[in-house]
DNA sequence: TTTCTTTCCTAACAATCGTTAGTTAGTTAT
DNA sequence: ATAACTAACTAACGATTGTTAGGAAAGAAA
């Protein structure tokens, strides 16, 4: 297989790391920082991985990984519109909600890839908008969705769900589910009370 | 008067600050590629400036300053809540839309404020969200909005603009007013046809 | 003319940065 | 038992970090 085998202490050492760029941001966190916050000497952190880089690199492709599989699934299925986007908002809120430490890195550390994987990054970053504007165009189309631009309206329908990771807390009242719900039913049903 | 008079020279280091902060964050960007980017050498920035995070706090400061003033006048103002929440989000995105790298900063640079400094700024946000969820919370008494949680509903709502420094250009098609109305019309309105 | 202020400079400071070299102890495979 | 591998260590590398000290040049104020 083509995939690589990640051993426990280098997903450890991951883990550690998506927590601290987090908190403190990926310029502002050292080796140093993270090596004693994981027990061990900023050197010995070299054992497991190439780069500091690597670390970020790991982070933000596992993420866009996660995000793109399923939609590309939900896209070529045979449903309605709405259902689409429906689907599309209740895949992202999940993949977002299930490691919000890592999707918070993602949307907020990307910036310091160097090339070529800033590129690699801003092309996916791209393709998986475009899935979306598509599904709107469609919408339209139909005569089902009306909007004055689709990837302005894109852009607003993800950047709001993309604040998601500084605020959710699994142990908070809102399931992912219902978070699903509740963007949908805003950016679909609006806020105005119909009579 | 009590307003710091702020001379042409630091106003033009404030400036090169904002823009190299929001291109390569605040953390990445050091006092010799700013110095540089001014054409001057770091120390002599410290004529001007009392510490590097002194140009993050006003920065970070000013911006909210910008942003509350308006805000708090349309809240007391005597008008319908859909009207308060128009004015709101329309100033909002015409805020950002003046300055759109000072924005950028003080959304995603504002974590490496030191204390005092970062307490204040979160409690001013904090602040500033409790008025947007007055007004929805007003709007469901009266009837004229719906929603599950207000505080979630303003968190998509600020945040799907908040995303929009990363973004616009002062030469594309959508005018700031354009903006507003989009915005509003989506989370007012809903994507849906209604028939 | 002298003094003060502004604005820049060079030189340097201690601290910290990511990373490499070389080594050691413990475990696993032959 | 020997060899190989793994995962950690100490020590150190050159580079860069924010910042300070001290001075030079220029203009304004006295």
């Amino acid at each position: 297989m083509a995939t690589k085998v990640i051993s426990n202490r280098k997903s450890e050492i991951i883990e550690k790391a998506t927590e601290l760029f987090q908190k403190q941001g990926y310029a502002a966190t050292s080796m140093r920082d993270l090596a004693g916050y994981i027990g061990m000497e900023a050197a010995s952190l070299y054992s497991h991985i190439k780069s500091k880089e690597e670390l970020l690199q790991i982070i933000c492709f596992d993420m866009a990984d996660k995000l793109f599989e399923p939609v590309r699934n939900i896209a070529s299925a045979d449903i309605t519109v709405d259902e689409k986007l429906k689907k599309f908002v209740a895949s992202h809120v999940l993949v977002l909600t299930s490691n919000t430490a890592a999707a918070a890195v993602f949307f907020s550390e990307w910036r310091h890839l160097s090339e070529p994987y800033l590129a690699d990054f801003l092309r996916m970053r791209e393709q998986y908008e475009g899935i979306f504007i598509k599904v709107l165009i469609e919408g339209n189309r139909q005569g089902v969705f009306h909007f004055v631009d689709a990837k302005f309206t894109v852009l607003a329908l993800l950047s709001s769900i993309n604040w998601l990771p500084n605020w959710y807390k699994k142990e908070g009242q809102l399931k992912p589910n219902e978070i699903a719900e509740n963007v949908t039913d805003v950016f679909i049903n609006g806020l105005k009370v119909r009579h």
